[in-house]
DNA sequence: CGACTACTTGAACAAAATCAAATGGGGTGG
DNA sequence: CCACCCCATTTGATTTTGTTCAAGTAGTCG
């Protein structure tokens, strides 16, 4: 258990979180106030940030690097619910309720996160309308990202949620385009609901749809032909 | 399209809303500020509520009656994401910050809904910091259910995924129980993320661990062994 | 009674997990 | 600098799981 080190929000934070899709959309006021008198968390590679069940009595807002979020079953098998990075808001509806965490987060590498108190939080809420609903909309999306993830679980096939993976993180529409895997290959496969080895063969199949690997970086010929295969119809 | 029946919320509908998860912990009178201009809307099985990417300019309540939140793909395939009952909101994160519905909702029997004004239940919220609290609550709790919901497509078998479903409808956690499946097993058999024809060979399995089937009433012999089976470790 | 739908069952097939064994870097200690 | 080890990844063979297609049963409603 490596130490960690903490300081308050310094300017180059507050800029990254200033940015952020959560808080684009909010009166820059409105974000100071919520994040008055956050710390700034400094985690080495596979530190826990919170475990499932415990109570949350801290939200959490990544500033630097990744984290998963995952749940463990009795057995230790893990399931890996999303993968968040700067910007990303953590137990913000569990710790504004009082309920415990739903989830466990650890960073998947060194990682600083903003640690704000669930009880001031809650308390800055109740006092500010405009904050709160900003709150509700990082929650709304939050619920999307999750009713994405159980669609596509449910109907497509581990190739599919793979390319699907891909081409999201192109973020291009046609041509051909370049990616960098952002995390490992594990993970990934976790993420996507499959098995390291069905990942890696899940792989080799999209070779055949223009797909080119070495090592973590991939090139995709055709981004519409890989898409066609992603969503068959249509 | 059969014809949908309004008028406004009667004592006994505000009844099931006062009672229900989403409000029991909240003041009687910022539920009743929340409900105010709301409208009741009868509605015959197998009506739309409300379709994907629509504008939430509505959110509602169930009074009466199932709802069965989905989504299609392109190709016309259906994943049933959650199946609601009285004193469930739906579409609530959507309405209050204007986004787009993210699934559809269809009646699966005869319902009543309280529709709200999203408009009027945003500016509601502003000036209550209670109600907000209320509502990020339910969000929350929307939020553990998906989570689980992935969990389990993630980490159980099919029939794991029955049992399981069982055990919480019997709700007992010992002895011997008598559950009576609340809608369509195919419906179920989409909700466990599985064909009718792979719930009905699970089902099968399940007679070999105490349950014993007829039409939609289900024995289990002993609690404990079914739940031995769903979650084998532990 | 007959048509319809929901459900069940069977057989063949496809997808993914599992078990087992290679491959291949990257980093460490010598 | 090099040999060696550790770990992630890949590949192969096999088994489990679940889907698909097809046929049959049963209850329901007209």
């Amino acid at each position: 258990m490596p130490t960690e080190f903490n300081r308050p929000l310094a300017p180059e934070d507050w800029e990254i979180i200033r940015r952020s899709a959560l808080f684009s959309r909010v009166p820059e006021e409105t974000v100071r106030r919520m994040v008055e008198g956050g710390v700034v968390v400094s985690l080495p590679k596979n530190a826990m940030v919170c475990g499932w069940g415990a109570p949350a009595d801290s939200c959490f807002i990544v500033i630097d690097g990744l984290v998963k979020v995952f749940r463990t079953g009795e057995d230790g098998s893990m399931a890996v619910l999303a993968i968040h990075g700067a910007g990303r808001a953590l137990m913000l509806a569990e710790g504004l309720n009082g309920s415990p965490c739903s989830a466990s987060v650890e960073t998947i590498g060194a990682s600083r996160v903003l640690r704000l108190d669930a009880a001031a939080l809650r308390r800055k809420i109740a006092g500010d309308g405009r904050l709160a609903m900003s709150l509700l909309a990082s929650a709304a999306s939050h619920l999307r990202m999750l009713v994405a993830h159980i669609e596509e679980l449910k109907t497509m096939t581990g190739p599919a949620r793979l390319a699907d993976m891909i081409l999201n993180l192109a973020g291009v529409r046609s041509g051909s385009a370049q990616v960098t895997l952002p995390y490992e290959k594990q993970l990934i496969a976790n993420r996507l609901g499959m098995t390291p080895e069905s990942f890696s063969r899940a792989m080799s199949q999209l070779k055949a749809h223009g797909v080119t690997v070495s090592r973590d970086r991939l090139t995709i010929r055709d981004v519409a032909r890989l898409r066609a295969f992603a969503t068959p119809d249509c």
